[in-house]
DNA sequence: GCTAGTGTCTACCACCGTTAGAAAACTTGG
DNA sequence: CCAAGTTTTCTAACGGTGGTAGACACTAGC
């Protein structure tokens, strides 16, 4: 019998789709959970994951073809939420990078997940719909820092690269206790750095090392 | 009997130690070739391991603690590489770039590892010595470039997480095919943050923020 | 040659991801 | 309301994993 969820899957076709579809979303949330609480994915085992939903360890491979497209959809799951976050808050650099920190913050095992997992690319067309939302919405904060300086160079996509690295850089060093000041220094430096785009000399060296 | 390296351990306690020596850094080399073969830490067993330079899974664990203690050796390893590369470059900040995205390219697992492996802190007393090696020689690199703007604002080691930050972060994006022109424009891009860091705005907005 | 001690291996443990196949529960059509 | 057929779920198993115990072989030093 299941403990954690809403009961076995039964009813006419239309309910048992949305059970099946809750029993999904219940496995991708004992995963996300398990992570955090054992402090990474590594100890993230199929067994456990069904065990917190109540089940055996086969029914997860009713719903995913294995543990890699588990973690898969754990990522893109990530990006769902991070893209609907940066949605919710002001088209800012500022509160882009706040967003980007506080999810970093409350799900750190999550966020290392949606970056180091590999076969995650963006490029490609197997990107996730989610990821490149997170995309978009951070170019449309950077863009909006320094409008007229990116306008003309045609670089917006680089400048969002950049500022995206520099965020995922200053995260992964600070969560990682690399950075000298600890991880409050760290988000100071990450503020800093989002206001810095602003002031037209920054834009402007940045956006002149390749046209 | 071994096949990669020089034979059983044996000789007079002189010999030993140095035989001892010898097979622990065929132990790492091999858990590192294997990484960049197989693609990945993942695919990286104990037993494979001790297989590469002909021994018995065992063999490990008298060198070892753990899988862990192993990985971690790994990338301590790994950092020392790279301050020595570090060291035998020029001390300028475009070198320092290029030394840190040549490792990379050369070794992404390795790389990776170094930058994802818990339990391997920066700030505390159980730092690598390598590690430490690793953001002196960068602050160098990094000071030199802009020495009248930071020796005034005490900044230096900030500025330096920074710059290690935005290169990691791009490294990091690059090779998971995140960056919108691939691989060689996040390596100009790398570039152009570099030699960024020598105009005397950039360097403003960057201490500007913290005093 | 003998004794201590070191190096090394085989055999095993619990657990992992994953699959096969049977059993149970249910919906559905009459 | 019952039989047929589908779907859900489980137990059992396979090979491989990290890790340990204990036996065996060999070597150094006397």
């Amino acid at each position: 019998m299941p403990r954690g969820g809403a009961g076995r899957i039964k009813g006419s076709q239309g309910e048992r789709a949305r059970a099946r579809k809750e029993l999904r979303a219940a496995l991708l949330a004992a995963a996300r959970e398990l992570a955090e609480e054992s402090q990474g994915f590594e100890a993230v085992t199929i067994r456990k994951v069904a065990d917190r939903v109540g089940y055996a360890a086969p029914v997860v491979y009713e719903y995913f073809a294995n543990k890699r497209d588990l973690l898969h959809a754990v990522v893109t799951n990530g990006f769902a939420d991070l893209a609907d976050r940066l949605d919710a808050a002001e088209p800012t650099v500022e509160a882009a990078a706040a967003v980007v920190w506080d999810f970093a913050v409350e799900e750190p095992y999550r966020y290392h997940l949606m970056h180091s997992l590999a076969d995650v690319p963006f490029g490609t067309s197997g990107t996730p719909a989610s990821a490149v939302r997170c995309f978009e919405l951070l170019k449309a904060a950077v863009t909006a820092a320094a409008p007229d300086h990116f306008a003309s160079t045609v670089d917006d996509d680089a400048a969002t690269d950049l500022f995206w690295a520099q965020a995922h850089g200053l995260i992964t060093l600070a969560f990682n206790g690399r950075v000298k000041g600890g991880r409050e220094r760290a988000r100071a430096l990450l503020d800093c750095v989002a206001t810095a785009l602003r002031t037209p000399s920054q834009a402007d060296s940045l956006s002149r090392g390749h046209e």
